[in-house]
RNA sequence: GGGCCAUUAGCUCAGCUGGUUAGAGCGCAGUCCUGAUAAGACUGAGGUCUCUGGUUCGAGUCCAGAAUGGCCCA
């Protein structure tokens, strides 16, 4: 701990009131003026490196409560770090590629289609889009700042710049290089009338209740042609296209016979909803395992096939709620099917032209409308005997959201990433990262990574990272390009200051290598998410720059985004990092819930129940609202908000705190005390505040290493209750003191301390409020302090305060004099009415040592005149027992009932004097005794008629409430002194000021007055009490209390 | 349809490896205290711990199933 020494010591004054807000502004000019920002990475040179990478927003939409969210999370760790002494780079950066920015410019020029847009220019297209991704860029940069994200925004990295596609390229390439990237076939919600896949959004405009055909076919197996397959599908032009039938290994399935001898396969627990009233026989059950390879024959024969086909195949997505259990597969009409076809080498039937036209292969339907078809195939197969039943189906169904024509799942093809061929590397690095919470790790993340697909890379679209491939216009031979160097030596020309994105870079072509055609580049441009998993290396150009930078700052630490990102930057993250570097690209991770309004609902324009930020900070201040969001709920939860909510931290824990700091500062300013450093404090209050301040330290600090943000803050608010309620209001007489004895001084160093501590175990969540604290109760008194509390040394845990019993000691006497309070309560005897005794109860021996240590706490806040134990050994009181199911039920298992039994036939007098002896009590049971110990059975006495009780649990406060004339007189006392305070407030005297009184009062009062004449001159700085007529002058108060009545006239001394 | 999460007082949340009497804050009502005074303390009302089964001497806690809500994916 510090030492200083002060001649003297002067902080700013505080006022009671405190105007956030305006707080919080004045906190950032200072930030400002001084560049702390700055000086937070300058002080820290040549520090360990703690890395933090920022997940790039995208600015072309209003910040939300949910970018606060997250921004806020974002902050706590870095400037957590920092004050560990830490250097933390804090690096902002921009997501500005892709659909939803190039959707915006669409709608800016009423384009419905890509058709229109390239009618219009792609380059004027992507300039358009270039500059809407910053719309709002200013938006975001004062949110930030006034919300204390400290994040670099001067040097962000921006994802549409050169430098960061030709790290993308480069990444690319390597990929190309270790044969990780690929080009094969997607299934895609496609329209055919306008010639183009939709974008899952698209999609969901679109969906619509539809009338489908129903029909379930035969599929005769080759071996058994009377036995047949049974399978239900709702798009009958599909049929041409099957490959394969799929059955769940694990289900039921059986072969019944039909009375004319047919025999059908299908799932056991459908028979009856296929056959509905028709009797069939079961021959023969299995489960779906036993098909695994069974041949059947084809439908049609229209193509002719490369590889085998026509047989059974086992899914685990085949479902018994529709259908017969067996799932006809066509590999380019739907994602599982193609999915199947990969793991099984079967071939792809791509029997419908891209305008949904049956292939002319497919004579019978050449050229018709696939959907149009249905009617025809349906009859064909009913035709040839292949029909068991057809019906309609009404369902929802995709529609385009521009033609209303419905949608197919139609494959197309679409550029990879060979991820699946490093899942085991995706999962086994990810078991090294730290979640929080952790359950994302082996649930919604570890599930995702062990059912890896390939991530399907490229778009169809303008506005994004070109895909660096090109291809040749006669041999298709491809090549990859990794630099810019790179293409311009094959282009034969300087590319240095070509733009990268289309259409410029579409333009750049070369002679193939191998038949002198011509290359060109394919269209495609790459998934954005690519992009933003790609910053660890573009961020910084690597590898064409800043080598050594991108080494220090890889893997992150630490990074933070909401939910939804698992398969978003998160999933890219890893991914890239994993097939790149075979590394994880993060160590620890907080992954958020997302935002819901009041009711739970979730926060959306159409409902008109969106939260703007600005509206709560300006209400309520940046701290609070940080404060709300780290303590209210569990960081991966979903969150109600709303600015009431946050005007409860105001309330709960700001005010609290502020009031503590300016009870200090207005004390401290009077009395100015000589030093403020703690060595070893003397007084139990103090022994006890510390101890449990460095519990506080030792706690926070620990979650704080562990990502744990509630328990990070939590404890902050409950130690800043305590110290309010607890130790201040126990301390006040010793700050009020007019002397300036050692114990007064011990009082001030104490108080300072924990308010010093504070003040930075709240900088990462609360940086306003620190750095105000800060500022005036650090900064004013010692110059050579670091300037900021954000680059101030985090708290030291000091062991050597802690003293658990002790903690608990106080937590007891706290319990008790609350319920001494209750029991005054019940009696109808007001605190300032001073009582005999107080005597209590309590549940075994550590406690009533704990009770008789701290009998002038507990006497001087219950204001009664003695404190004991209820006790047989002082007065006739009785006791119950009762026996504790931890304790006992833990030791002797399913003996306890009958132990317990056993424990409440004896007699509890026995019992009772037995254990508060500390000797262990006898039972017998079954034959056996058992010796039963003081802290497994609770005791508790009664007390006798004539007091006033409270119990809870095992603790009993019981008040004597009989009023002596003494006890009578000192109350009369003391409520005459608070007449007296009174008046010297109303007076608008000053703390410190002496007084003069000229009382009238009845008869019995002005008796009590003159017995407490001491008592009451001391406790209001009087220096003459007479009892006489005020002077004109005076200040005058009359009342009647107590069946009394008096007059004081009250004048400031000379 | 699948995966993950949540469900405890009017509201926001605690409740550790199971221990019988489920807590806190806010809000509401009442009482009190006060040289922190637009603070503070105490008391009260308010709970079938979402439901149904199971394991156990004992379940808010563990297991299975269901319901509702949320997110992601199909």
């Amino acid at each position: 701990m510090r030492v200083f020494c002060l001649r003297r010591i002067m902080f700013k004054p505080v006022n009671a009131k405190v105007d956030v807000p305006a707080m919080e502004d004045a906190v950032l000019k200072f930030w400002k003026k001084q560049e702390i920002f700055k000086k937070t990475s300058t002080e820290r040179q040549g520090k360990p490196d703690y890395v933090f990478y920022e997940g790039p927003p995208t600015a072309n939409g209003r910040p939300g409560v949910h970018h606060v969210l997250a921004r806020a999370f974002k902050d706590m760790f870095p400037r957590y770090k920092i004050m560990r002494g830490y250097n933390v780079s804090r690096r902002g950066g921009w997501d500005t590629h892709g659909l939803p920015v190039e959707i915006e410019v669409e709608k800016q020029l009423g384009f419905k289609n890509k058709q229109q847009i390239e009618e219009y220019g792609i380059d004027k297209f992507n300039e358009l889009c270039k500059k809407s991704v910053f719309n709002y860029i200013q938006e975001w940069e004062k949110l930030t700042d006034r919300i204390a994200f400290w994040v670099d925004l001067e040097t962000a990295y921006i994802t549409y710049e050169n430098e960061y596609i030709e790290s993308v390229w480069w990444i690319l390439k390597s990929f190309w290089e270790k044969d990780l990237l690929f080009k094969g076939y997607k299934i895609v919600p496609y329209c055919p009338r306008c010639g183009t896949p939709l974008s899952d959004h698209e999609v969901a405009l679109g969906y619509d209740e539809a009338v489908d055909p129903s029909v379930f076919v035969r599929f005769p197996l080759v071996d058994k042609p009377d036995t047949s397959l049974l399978v239900w599908t709702t798009t009958p032009w599909t049929l041409p296209a099957n490959v394969a039938v799929a059955a769940h290994p694990d289900v039921d399935y059986v072969t019944v016979e039909r009375e004319n001898k047919e025999k059908i396969i299908l799932a056991k627990s459908l028979v009856e909803k296929v056959f509905r009233d028709e009797q069939v026989k079961v021959v023969d059950s299995f489960k779906g395992k036993k098909l695994k390879g069974m041949k059947y024959q084809p439908l049609f024969t229209f193509v002719t096939l490369d590889k085998p086909a026509h047989y059974i195949v086992l899914g685990d997505f085949v479902t018994t709620e529709d259908g017969t259990g067996l799932v006809h597969q066509a590999p380019a009409f739907g994602a599982e099917d193609m999915e199947m076809a990969k793991q099984n080498d079967l071939p792809v039937l791509l029997t419908v032209q891209p305008d949904g036209t049956f292939i002319p292969e497919v004579t019978q339907w050449r050229g018709i409308f696939v959907k149009d078809a249905d009617p025809q195939i349906i009859q064909d197969l009913d035709a040839r005997g292949l029909l068991f039943r057809s019906e309609k189906y009404t369902h929802t169904y995709p529609f385009c959201w521009r033609c209303s024509t419905p949608l197919l799942y139609y494959a197309r093809e679409s550029w990879y990433i060979r991820t699946s061929a490093k899942k085991d590397r995706l999962v086994s690095l990810n078991k090294t990262i730290n979640w929080v919470p952790e359950h994302i790790k082996n649930g919604r993340f570890g599930n995702w990574l062990e059912n890896n697909i390939d991530w399907s890379l490229s778009r169809e679209r303008y506005w994004g990272t070109p895909l660096p491939v090109w291809e040749c216009e006669g041999c298709k031979q491809r090549e990859c390009v990794g630099s810019v160097k790179e293409l311009s030596e094959k282009a034969g020309k300087d590319l240095t200051e070509l733009d990268l994105h289309r259409p410029y870079v579409d333009e750049v072509s070369w002679k193939c290598e191998k038949c002198n055609g011509k290359m060109n580049r394919v269209k495609d441009l790459i998934d954005v998410w690519f992009d933003s998993g790609s910053m660890p290396y573009a961020q910084w150009h690597y590898p064409f720059e800043n080598k050594e930078k991108f080494e220090a700052q890889y893997p992150a630490d630490y990074i933070c985004e909401a939910v939804d990102q698992t398969r978003g930057w998160f999933y890219s993250l890893h991914a890239i990092s994993t097939l790149l570097n075979d590394q994880v690209s993060f160590k620890n991770v907080i992954c958020l819930g997302h935002i819901q309004d009041e009711q739970g609902r979730k926060m959306s324009k159409s409902l008109g129940n969106i939260v703007q930020p600005w509206d709560v900070i300006n209400l309520h201040g940046a701290d609070a609202l940080r404060w709300y969001l780290f303590t209210a709920t569990p960081p991966g939860q979903e969150r109600r908000f709303s600015a009431d909510l946050v005007g409860e931290v105001i309330r709960s824990f700001t005010l609290t705190l502020w009031n503590v700091y300016s009870f200090f500062v207005t004390y401290a300013n009077l009395d100015k005390p000589q030093a403020l450093t703690v060595t070893a404090p003397t007084n139990e209050l103090d022994r006890w505040l510390l101890s449990e301040l460095n519990v506080l330290v030792r706690d926070v600090t620990k979650a704080y290493e562990e990502y744990d943000v509630t328990n990070a803050t939590r404890p902050v608010e409950k130690f800043v209750e305590t110290l309010s309620t607890w130790y201040v209001r126990r301390s006040r007489r010793r700050f009020w003191k007019n002397d300036s004895s050692a114990d007064k001084q011990a009082a001030y160093s104490t108080l300072y301390t924990a308010l010093v501590t504070v003040a930075k175990l709240i900088a990462p969540a609360m940086p306003f409020m620190a750095e105000e604290l800060y500022q005036n109760l650090v900064r004013s008194v010692d110059e050579t302090a670091p300037e900021s509390v954000h680059i101030a040394e985090w708290p030291q845990v000091m062991e050597e305060f802690i003293d658990e019993s002790l903690n608990k000691e106080m937590q007891l006497v706290m319990k008790l004099v609350s319920l001494g309070h209750s029991a005054r309560q019940k009696a109808n005897r007001k605190v300032r009415q001073p009582l005999a005794e107080a005597a209590f109860s309590v549940g075994n021996p550590n406690e009533r040592n704990a009770l008789l240590k701290n009998v002038d706490v507990i006497q001087d806040e219950l204001n009664v005149k003695q404190v004991r134990l209820l006790d047989a050994a002082t007065e006739a009181v009785s006791h119950t027992v009762k026996p504790l199911p931890k304790q006992l039920g833990q030791k002797y298992g399913n003996k306890f009932p009958a132990l317990q039994k056993a424990i409440l036939a004896m007699n509890p007098e026995d019992v009772a004097s037995k254990l508060h002896a500390n000797t262990p009590v006898e039972v017998k049971l079954d034959g056996e005794t058992y010796h039963i110990l003081a802290d497994e059975v609770e005791v508790k006495a009664l007390a006798k008629e004539g007091f006033a009780v409270a119990e809870e649990g095992a603790y009993v406060a019981a008040l004597v409430t009989d009023l002596t004339p003494e006890l009578v007189a000192e109350g009369l006392a003391r409520e005459f002194v608070r007449r007296v305070q009174d008046l010297r407030k109303t007076a608008d005297l000053d703390v410190a000021d002496r007084i003069e009184l000229f009382v009238e009062a009845s008869a019995n009062l002005k008796s009590a007055i003159e017995a407490h004449k001491d008592y009451i001159t001391a406790e209001t700085l009087t220096t003459k009490l007479s009892f006489a007529n005020p002077p004109s002058d005076a200040s005058v108060v009359e009342d009647d209390f107590d069946g009394e009545k008096v007059k004081v006239g009250l004048v400031r001394s000379a």
